[in-house]
DNA sequence: AGAAAATTTTACTGGGTAGTTAAATTCTGT
DNA sequence: ACAGAATTTAACTACCCAGTAAAATTTTCT
């Protein structure tokens, strides 16, 4: 038995003491990880960053690649449930079609700022050349989870005669992409604070190209056109 | 006696000579930095893929620091020339719009998707936390300016009545969501070939969709309607 | 309390890399 | 063709890091 953390036995202040030392790692190494990045990242770094001594981190994750795939997948996982969470707040009533998806799309773009998730992006970014595999299985646990939800939300309500799509995911991707558009530019990938007022703006602008292309209502209806 | 010493040509085959050495330096750097990125790219392998060995680099580049910097800007320069070129298919006869949006979105995408074009995204991810400034520049010089160009054009066909474009700055980046949309995660970052009819695909529906939000023309106009 | 087992720690190894120095080669001016 | 200037090269240095081995500490069972 090397690494036997039994979750049944717990209990025990040891394996208490014991996991919090490996969610210490764990949570050291995402926060170094997303500083410096994978190749940069330093064990005796998030070793110290973790208070722990490196051998310590391969007795409980292996290696430098295991324990920047858990780093990963855990990060990841994490964000993907609190992100279809935010799919419990899609509107149901037709009436507030306009400010229920705005505030679902507030709240999206919230869980996709995190920075936590920013951090999970950037290190995906750079590291899809060589863990191809990592980013298949972020975003299919993640983003396409997501877009299927919101597919057949938008579906139920086109059936309903409230919205005018044929292809349910093609408009819950360009619902995303309207809505999230421009922001990881504007905050250079997570890297600078956001203004919420731009955020804001962002969004409704979002929510209106979309209810213009896709809503039953005249063109021009109680959306305010100015920006 | 290394290789390629072409004597050949005309104007002085001296500075052509080490011309050519400098470029070849800065094309295997980013082929080197794109593929294992700019941490775990050595000099050395930089050097051997050049044909050059690697003080030869740090007389023409000084640092790994600066040569990674001029690999970026350059590569990026070209790349955000190529893409400003495409707005020389905006269409201007009201007549051809929707065609006309259709081609300019297959000739941006197929822009964006260049090899290059994704090496240099996927390094400026990589690296925006501790080259923020490359970060700046390279979205400055590059998406920047053609969201603005792009947006004068919508103004330009929204003032004729055209268009119904109160915002065109916000229209110009939704246009480019909308069509770009899921190009990234369908290629993995520019690591998978991209089927081209996929691509149309999501060209024809982004700017359908924008034609539904933003076109003078009755909601399902000409654009066909089943995916 | 005492012994056995597991885990954490200190100290080390082998491989690799950014950057430099002095020799060899190539190019320029006359 | 020849001497001098500039550039490329091979070999080297100092440093850093992933991973390991044995010692010290902590925890569990009797």
């Amino acid at each position: 038995m090397s690494v036997g953390e039994n979750e049944e036995t717990a209990g025990g202040p040891v394996d208490r003491g014991r996991l919090d030392k490996r969610r210490a790692i764990v949570e050291a190494a995402l926060r170094v990880f997303a500083q410096v990045g994978y190749a940069q990242a330093s064990l005796d770094v998030i070793a110290a960053e973790a208070g722990v001594s490196k051998p310590t981190i391969y007795n409980h994750l292996g290696s430098k690649e295991k324990l920047f795939r858990h780093v990963m997948t855990e990060t990841a996982a994490r964000s993907n449930a609190k992100t279809l969470d935010v799919l419990t707040a899609f509107p149901t009533d037709p009436d507030q079609l306009r400010p229920g998806l705005e505030d679902l799309a507030t709240k999206l773009v919230d869980c996709y700022c995190d920075e936590q998730s920013e951090s999970v992006r950037r290190l995906l970014y750079a590291e899809a050349v060589r863990f191809p595999d990592l980013f298949d299985a972020v975003r299919a646990s993640g983003p396409n989870q997501f877009t299927e939800a919101l597919a057949g939300r938008l579906a139920r309500l086109a059936n309903a005669g409230h919205l005018r799509v044929e292809d349910p995911v093609r408009a819950a991707n360009q619902f995303i992409a309207l809505v999230y558009e421009e922001l990881p530019g504007m905050s250079a990938l997570g890297t600078r604070p956001l203004d919420p007022a731009d955020v804001a703006k962002v969004v409704t602008a979002g929510v209106d190209t979309f209810l213009r292309a896709f809503g039953t209502e005249p063109a021009g209806g109680p959306g305010k056109v100015s920006g």
